[in-house]
DNA sequence: CTGGAAAGCGCC
DNA sequence: AAAGGGCGCTTTCCAG
């Protein structure tokens, strides 16, 4: 602690709100970033307030060294974290910082001056406590929302360690092969020209080169040049294909090769994200600066990037996901008998599917027809039409068709659950998780075919992902708790959706995996099992 | 020079 | 008429 009071990087000022008791009302903004600390993490922190003989210097959940500035406020009462309630009440992500939330619940206007935000913060969390105390949602603070915020903390102080030795090696490989790209791009259309523009891109392939422009495509007043179209170009083009060879490299390497380690912390000499906790209206996270949530993984080269996130020396990384929890969640709720049967059995999901839509027994199911199961699965959860089914399969809209409805023959429940989701939120105007979390979707009724769909496919889906979000939160709570009372040192660094990623000692790790395995699959009791991969930094790396 | 929109794409 | 849910970051481009 003392090294971080040490060195206080030039930051904003933070306000805190104190009563006149000198006690903690539990509300911390740092302007700017309207970055709540919640009630739980200052009293964390009180300790080493009162220990410090530095007056008024709080760090916030980052490590980031605070100005506190006490104020002259009245209230005596703990008040509560007026962002988390905010986002309980209507699950919008813009509308949780404090200039927001005093726009929104106390029609002010906010200024930058720390005090004014705090005092307004502090007022709307006044405001809306009683309403969250009244529904059913309190219990989703009480339980998930507040004590998960000092786990965050937590992850966000610990940092994760990235090799840059690794990242400058695979910097200067790519760089050659991205100057190769681009050179042999430049051949093809004649002269140069910055491939990184999509508007000249698309002059140069649609027009100088001539191309057939993909069909009525352009969304803008811009012919696109996205990776599907160059897709179906590339076998007869081959500029098109060096054209997605350096988008991809140049993606990796201005995104991650070479940002992630102008983000290392000198005082940790790791990184260390922000996880927002009112950033997706679903009720998911979201993690920033960077973004450690979509880390590469998919290509070869992603995977080098992420064999750059190392253990320090003597410890290991572990990671734990849970294994197509949205579709054990569509089970649950549906109450599908073959979907249920499928996981009970601990089945092959997308092979189920694929024998289900083909009419095979799953014996007789070739990769390529699970390949279009697991299209089939993911576009259920997702409210993917005929349309997008056969443009991201490659196939006719009536063979994509066919396999919808065949799906839906054999999995009548899930049929009736979509049905009966869109008629619920139609009726109530809100999507809600398992756990009573709320999603406000106001377009259930509105005139506008497009946007009713959009909306219809958004109900759907949220209960799904939501709940999927809050039973993760709830195993990451009771993880962080068993590994305190237990005195283990195993950290939680990330959580990535559907995936938890520690830093154990060797000798630690066999522990860790038991123990978090056994919390993450018993988190919540469905009609179907929960199922819990672990496996070692290796498995970050290769699996998938 | 700055801010924001649009395009594109990384992840679950 | 659009056509796949949820994010954040980078680059380009253009307006003020």
């Amino acid at each position: 602690m003392t090294e971080w009071l040490a060195k206080r990087p030039a930051g904003a000022p933070m306000a805190v709100a104190i009563d006149n008791t000198n006690q903690f009302i539990g509300l911390a903004y740092r302007t700017g970033e309207g970055r709540a600390v919640p009630m739980t993490l200052l009293e964390a922190l009180r300790p080493m307030l009162e220990a410090e003989d530095v007056e008024k210097v709080v760090h916030d959940s980052k490590g980031f060294l605070l100005a506190m500035a006490p104020l002259n406020i009245k209230a005596a009462a703990v008040t509560g974290d007026a962002m988390l309630f905010a986002f309980l009440i209507s699950a919008d992500p813009g509308g949780c910082s404090p200039e927001a939330l005093a726009e929104r619940f106390l029609d002010r206007k906010l200024n930058a001056a720390a005090e004014q935000q705090a005092e307004a913060t502090l007022a709307v969390a006044e405001l809306l406590r009683p309403q969250v105390e009244k529904q059913e949602l309190w219990s989703v603070y009480r339980d998930i929302d507040l004590p998960l915020s000092p786990v965050l903390a937590q992850m966000e102080m610990s940092g994760i360690r990235v090799d840059t030795v690794v990242l400058a090696e695979l910097s200067t490989r790519l760089n050659e092969r991205i100057e190769g790209l681009a050179q042999q791009v430049y051949d093809l259309a004649g002269h140069p020209f910055n491939i990184n523009s999509p508007q000249q891109l698309g002059k140069i392939l649609f027009e100088e080169m001539a191309l057939p422009a993909p069909f009525k495509y352009g969304k803008g007043k811009v012919v696109s040049t996205a990776a599907d179209v160059l897709e179906g170009l590339a076998p007869a083009y081959p500029v098109a294909q060096l054209v997605l060879d350096y988008r991809q490299l140049t993606k990796l390497k201005g995104t991650y090769i070479d940002a992630l380690p102008l983000l290392i912390r000198p005082e940790t000499q790791r990184v260390h994200t922000t996880f927002n906790q009112t950033g997706a209206a679903t009720g998911r996270l979201s993690s920033s600066n960077p973004n450690l949530q979509n880390i590469p993984i998919r290509t070869s080269e992603g995977r080098e990037i992420r064999a750059a996130f190392v253990p320090e020396d003597g410890w290991e990384l572990v990671v734990a996901d849970y294994s197509q929890i949205e579709l054990r969640l569509l089970a649950h709720m549906s109450q599908d008998p073959v979907l249920m049967e499928a996981f009970t059995h601990n089945e092959d999901i997308h092979t189920r599917t694929a024998a289900e839509v083909f009419k095979v027994n799953p014996l007789m199911v070739n990769s390529e027809m699970r390949r279009s199961a697991k299209a089939v699965n993911f576009g259920i959860v997702y409210g993917q039409t005929p349309f997008g089914l056969a443009q991201s399969l490659g196939i006719d809209r009536k063979e994509a068709e066919l396999y919808i409805r065949r799906y839906f023959e054999r999995y009548v429940g899930v049929r009736e659950f979509i049905d009966k989701t869109i008629a619920e939120v139609r009726a109530s105007g809100v999507a809600k998780t398992l756990l009573g979390r709320r999603r406000p979707i106001p377009d259930m009724n509105t005139r506008n075919a497009s946007a009713r769909l959009f909306a219809e496919r958004t109900a759907v889906n949220t209960p799904l992902q939501g709940t999927a979000a809050d039973l993760i939160k709830a195993a990451m709570i009771h993880i962080a708790r068993i590994l305190k009372e237990k005195r283990m040192r195993s950290r939680m660094l990330l959580q990535v959706h559907d995936e938890l990623v520690f830093e154990a000692p060797v000798s630690e790790r066999d522990e860790l995996k038991d123990l978090i395995k056994r919390e993450m699959e018993n988190v919540y009791q469905l009609s179907v099992p929960l199922l819990v991969e672990t496996g070692s930094g290796a498995n970050w790396r290769d699996a998938k």
